[in-house]
DNA sequence: CAGTTCATGTAACTGGTTACATGATTCG
DNA sequence: CGAATCATGTAACCAGTTACATGAACTG
């Protein structure tokens, strides 16, 4: 059901057509917490007409044809309806922490590594148009709208700060001490050493 | 495709069965930064079952009767292959940030308030979880893994104090300057109030 | 005038969840 | 002895993406 609801939050600010509703997801605010594909948007949009949240309107833009969608009254309503409704706490879904979690103690750390490295320079480039993009001179952003970039800000810095860290004790080998009181280290070890058919310690 | 491979991640630690891994995504490390139901989980080991990379076994467990998979050869080097694939930035749906940064000036922000305790509470438990887990004396946690457990914490404690701050903002009306070069928020609050039928300052 | 961007849409597919069915065992 | 938990599984459903189809306008 949220989906629709996303689309009600972005017509909420000014009537947009499929192609800027996407927009939006991928380079602007929405983008950050939300994302949704045309295949999704312009079936969604019809469905929200046939039941009345929205209405749309042709209209010519810089000499090209636009399907503009607007909210209705009934549109409004359920859109602060659903704004009122406590959201559910997030589903987080990142690869980059299962496979570190996973990362056996005779692995070579240098792939693991690179994945920090990588996704340091991905989150360097998010907070850098996190940090621009509400001083950019273009885009509307509310004081609410602030608060949640302030977040984004705070949050990648962290992250951040944490991959420079986890680098530099990666490649100190300092690692901290885990915790492993039935030792299931050293079966775990032997069961993969012993799969792949590994005599001593991994090169 | 990487459910399968989660699933293979899951499975280097020790031979599981079916139940065991839902519940290590529930209460467990996996479970910060992956999910599945069994819905997915038995189609899925069936099918890795039959591709070769796992295999099963029948087994007493105090009483009962459980079908453990374990990785073969095959499965062990498929897992490290993957490990070794860069990751991909992790997509983030969290509605609480969407709903927030659709929040318009002139709506009440008390439920928006209430939002924010609610997430802090949440935050809360799964921070007091995350910081006695690695010490609880149960359950192994590699060094590696030690750091994806630091990672948490510091997020964790960075949501917490910027929702601190965002309360404290909000119940005193001590919002901070959007961007606004168009004028677009006069727009957007008369065509909300015209579509919904108000006069003047909503309540 | 060829390639890109703007713009709207659909159909096939994928990948998952929910709900259901079933049964053994343990706990209060 | 009834409820909860352990345990395995399937079938129906749903929500989304990918890839495709189409065409106008603008850009070099």
């Amino acid at each position: 059901m949220s989906t629709e609801h996303s689309l009600l939050a972005v017509l909420s600010f000014w009537p947009s057509s499929g192609y800027d509703i996407k927009s939006e997801f991928e380079h602007k605010a929405a983008g950050l917490y939300w994302g949704m594909s045309y295949g999704s948007i312009y079936p969604k949009l019809k469905k929200l007409e046939e039941e009345g949240y929205v209405y749309s309107m042709e209209k010519e833009e810089n000499g090209r044809n636009k399907k503009l969608y607007e909210l209705t009254e009934k549109g409004w309503q359920e859109f602060e309806e659903w704004l009122c409704t406590p959201p559910a706490y997030p589903a987080v879904k990142d690869e980059l922490f299962m496979k570190m979690s996973t990362w056996h103690k005779d692995m070579d750390t240098r792939h693991l590594i690179s994945h920090l490295e990588k996704r340091k320079r991905e989150s360097e480039d998010i907070l850098g148009f996190v940090k621009e993009w509400p001083r950019n001179g273009i885009s509307y952003v509310s004081s609410i709208g602030m608060l949640t970039i302030r977040y984004a800000e705070m949050r990648l810095e962290t992250e951040l700060r944490w991959i420079d860290e986890s680098i530099s004790i990666l490649k100190a080998g300092e690692l901290p001490e885990g915790q492993d009181p039935t030792g299931a280290e050293k079966k775990l070890l032997s069961r993969r050493r012993e799969s792949l058919g590994l005599k001593s310690e991994d090169e």
